[in-house]
DNA sequence: TACTTAGTGGGCTCAAATCCCACGACTCGA
DNA sequence: TCGAGTCGTGGGATTTGAGCCCACTAAGTA
């Protein structure tokens, strides 16, 4: 990975009637370094991800390249239903998205419900280090309220 | 830290209509000896604390610089949730803002609501030493009467 | 009193965010 | 096969808000 920095900061943007949402260009900038193609990943029920194609793939083939292997070797004989449940995640979990001009990308279908936010609704667009989340605003103020305490101790833990 | 002086004082002010909020003189020009870019943390509802950037980059750089150094050498694959976590809450908790002519600044959208004054209302500006305090009135009062007890018995552990 | 300085209000401008419309591809049913 | 409706895409128009600047006022000072 680039040495890059950090990506941070918080916006609220709307969803327009069809579905389109554009990013601000301060997350936009490091995003895209070198494409304006992204991978849109489902996090959580409320939160979507965008992150840099070229990064994402490094991380998800290391993973992957692993349980191949791991199959391959025969290590996984019982796991099937583990293995395909993975398969299944890999296919529904993410999805190529593109930034238009003024930096706007369309949420495909699958992805608004599992954001749950409806066309002309608000979202919240977080920095979130290594990517740009979305959130839906209800659950970004029970995240935040969960795990605002635990912010010195993160620190602390990923630090040393 | 420089050896500077504490900042210290205790000041009323009115929040804009437009939501500008002017810094007392004895507290802006020690809080921006270097420079007009300033950081403004989210303390707790009601309260917002506002850092000189080089002060507060020390506190906080030591920390993130860690995190990206081992992000950078392949050393927090597994945790990616957790290095996410932590670039959000970085994203929530400060932003930075500049003092413009008359030491006013912009207190931004996101910051409005924590601090829970709306425009054309009363804060208190106060002096912590190290940083410079936002306070929502009530919210001041009530800290207040709960601290002031503790107050003979913290300078004596602080100074012993 | 005249002058200086700090705090506040408000006008102007520019850029960004949002709104809105138009076009073309595609689907579906008659 | 054709027309109507839907959806993705592009781009112009409008609005909003942040930054800049100036004017007014009140308080402190010579």
């Amino acid at each position: 990975m680039a040495s890059a920095d950090f990506i941070l900061g918080e916006f609220n943007r709307k969803i327009d009637e069809r579905f389109r949402l554009s990013i601000p260009t301060e997350l936009a900038e490091p995003l895209c370094e070198n494409s304006t193609d992204l991978i849109l990943v489902k996090e959580r029920p409320g939160c979507l991800s965008l992150w840099n194609s070229t990064h994402w793939k490094a991380k998800l083939d290391a993973g992957v390249n692993l349980v191949k292997a791991k199959i391959n070797a025969g290590r996984l004989e019982g796991r099937t239903a583990d293995v395909q449940m993975l398969g299944r995640l890999l296919s529904t979990r993410h999805r190529n998205v593109q930034l238009a001009a003024k930096q706007r990308m369309l949420i495909p279908e699958g992805f608004r419900e599992f954001l749950g936010v409806e066309a002309g609704g608000e979202v919240l667009i977080v920095g979130a280090a290594i990517c740009v989340e979305i959130w839906r605003t209800d659950a970004w103020l029970a995240n935040l309220e969960q795990q605002m305490p635990e912010f010195g101790g993160l620190l602390d833990t990923l630090s040393s």
